[in-house]
DNA sequence: CTGTTAGCGCTTTCAT
DNA sequence: ATGAAAGCGCTAACAG
């Protein structure tokens, strides 16, 4: 391996020398500085960048921990944290906890031992407070991503989850529905707290009573259990209407009343949270309450690196992004 | 920062005997591992991976280079590159090159320095063989995903590009199709052209007249521009259906044509390479040749783990990922 | 403008 | 079973 001593018994100056013109700091000559660039390109020299994080105590490295990648949000979301980053001269790692405390443990142990600069989080629940807590204590700055944690303060990027239910779910009363079904993620994730809140304020402001039956906990993830609606449909009065609290689980039930030969949207109306990236412009379907995905990426680099080089002075910075209704194929007026 | 003295410190042993702990190599005692590991705990250590690679020479992170995290293809192929390296203990750092050779090149030379042990590489072209033979000078061991260069020889996973395509082709001559268009990524692409042979021979197997007019050549990227069929639309005798060479393409072209209200399929059957991961599930439209993503990934990182551990002395290998014919609703039989 | 010294936190090697 | 010394490749701090 060609070091920077190589390249000073070469250029006969000192490693230091050979440093400053890598770093380009320091008064140097323009003739020493030519000579040693020159050396440094015959000998296909690359600075090893291990040795010196070693000595700076930062690694240009940030880690993006997400559930999956695989979901549409998660996927344009990290491009734009990969966008920011590397315009910013940070290299991103990236992780999929699958909504796992255990598998977002074993990620920030190794965030800890990588001493990467800092952590774009989206928190699998509100049991992550360890995990965060764990990251402060080794003073290693984080960002929220999309959901918020009891007890921990951070930076965040977040959306409007409550308006956005609400908006999402009076489109559906507007179209006649009283009877609702509410799929929800894990109550132990903010947003699934915040959607439903949305949800119950949509009802309120409509006088629609609430029915706790009509509510189902599955979590974040993909189903796959073709039977995963049957608590909603074997009601005495079956919902008209579910709203699904993010894009997996809209899939999940789409393809479940598929299989029961229940047509959407002449049976049942869906709606949900969050878009499908580039495959909503091909064949909209899904009616939805989008998020701007890739603007969560970026902005949240954005702050974080903000926080790192500006050494945690400020205050927390929380930013709220906007969501959009888009009413498609899968709503539509109740008939009787 | 807590080291390695601090806890030999407390404990009353050398900095050695620590790391023997922490590496649990060679003979300690029982007794003492179960003091310094006490420390450690109370103390919160963790290892400094950056000063271990050092000395060791190893980073245990590898870099996943693609074009664009966004496209399905490439989602779901992360996804199995990132499940194959956590298993395999290793990291990993990703990049999107946006099939750009200046942006490939940046990433290349972020990989050399930060001493990567190895690189998943989607390549941009052939011109990339540039990028490629500066890992081999640098001794990094790489993995060829999805894309051959011509004049590299390394380990690689690849798909039947040209089988998928005479195949995709052979259904829609099937369905009556004679003027066949073909959209095609870059000819600098080796995918490109094999999946050009693939129609060519499907055409060829058929008594088809191959009309070079029926081809164009736009590049994998998404297209934004609506104009992008015009010099097909315009011929004399346009083609009743199009092969799309990937699935950006397609939904440029599927896009293309609504805004001129040319309907798919009645007025045009369209059918591509790739499929559009979890959302062709929920409302499946195109017809494609879908390639097994997920395996491209997981089994691209063990090649290149095994590489790495067994340093290059296996000759190449090869693996070909079959390919799958899925027929849906954007072709149907050609009406006259 | 350039060089010297020391040391980042760890492991390898050789002793004991 | 444990320790001492050296060094991985680089840069901070100081000296000249």
């Amino acid at each position: 391996m060609v070091t920077i001593y190589d390249i000073a018994k070469r250029a006969q100056v000192s490693a230091m020398t050979v440093s400053r013109v890598i770093n380009n700091s320091g008064r140097i000559s323009d003739k020493t500085k030519v000579k040693v660039k020159k050396i440094m390109e015959e000998l296909n020299y690359v600075p090893n960048s291990t040795a010196r994080s070693l000595v700076t105590q930062e690694t240009k490295m940030l880690t993006l921990l997400i559930t999956d990648i695989t979901n549409p949000f998660y996927t344009t979301l990290a491009r734009g944290a990969e966008d920011a980053a590397m315009q910013l001269g940070y290299k991103l790692l990236f992780g999929n906890s699958d909504e796992n405390l255990q598998k977002e443990k074993e990620y920030v142990d190794t965030i800890l031992s990588t001493r990467v600069d800092g952590v774009l989080f989206a928190p699998a629940g509100d049991a992550s407070s360890d995990h965060l807590a764990s990251l402060k204590r080794h003073r290693i700055p984080f960002v929220l991503l999309d959901r918020e944690v009891p007890g921990i303060e951070s930076d965040m990027v977040i959306g409007e989850s409550k308006e956005g239910a609400r908006q999402l779910v009076e489109h559906l009363i507007s179209l006649g529905h009283k009877r609702i079904g509410l799929v929800n993620g894990s109550s132990e994730v903010s947003t699934a707290r915040q959607r439903y809140a949305g949800y119950w304020e949509a009802l309120k402001l409509n006088d629609i009573p609430f029915d706790e039956r009509l509510m189902i906990e599955l979590g974040y993830k993909q189903q796959h259990d073709t039977a995963l609606l049957d608590p909603l449909l074997r009601l005495e009065h079956p919902p008209t209407a579910i709203f699904a609290a993010n894009n997996f689980l809209a899939v999940s039930i789409v393809t479940a009343l598929r299989s029961k030969h229940i047509r959407v949207p002449e049976d049942m109306s869906i709606a949900c949270f969050d878009d499908f990236g580039i495959v909503s412009q091909l064949n909209p379907f899904l009616t939805v309450v989008a998020q701007p995905a890739y603007q969560f990426g970026y902005l949240g680099i954005q702050l974080l690196v903000d926080r790192i080089q500006n050494k945690s002075t400020a205050e927390w910075k929380k930013i709220i992004l906007p969501t959009e209704l888009i009413c498609r194929e899968s709503t539509k007026p109740l008939v009787r």
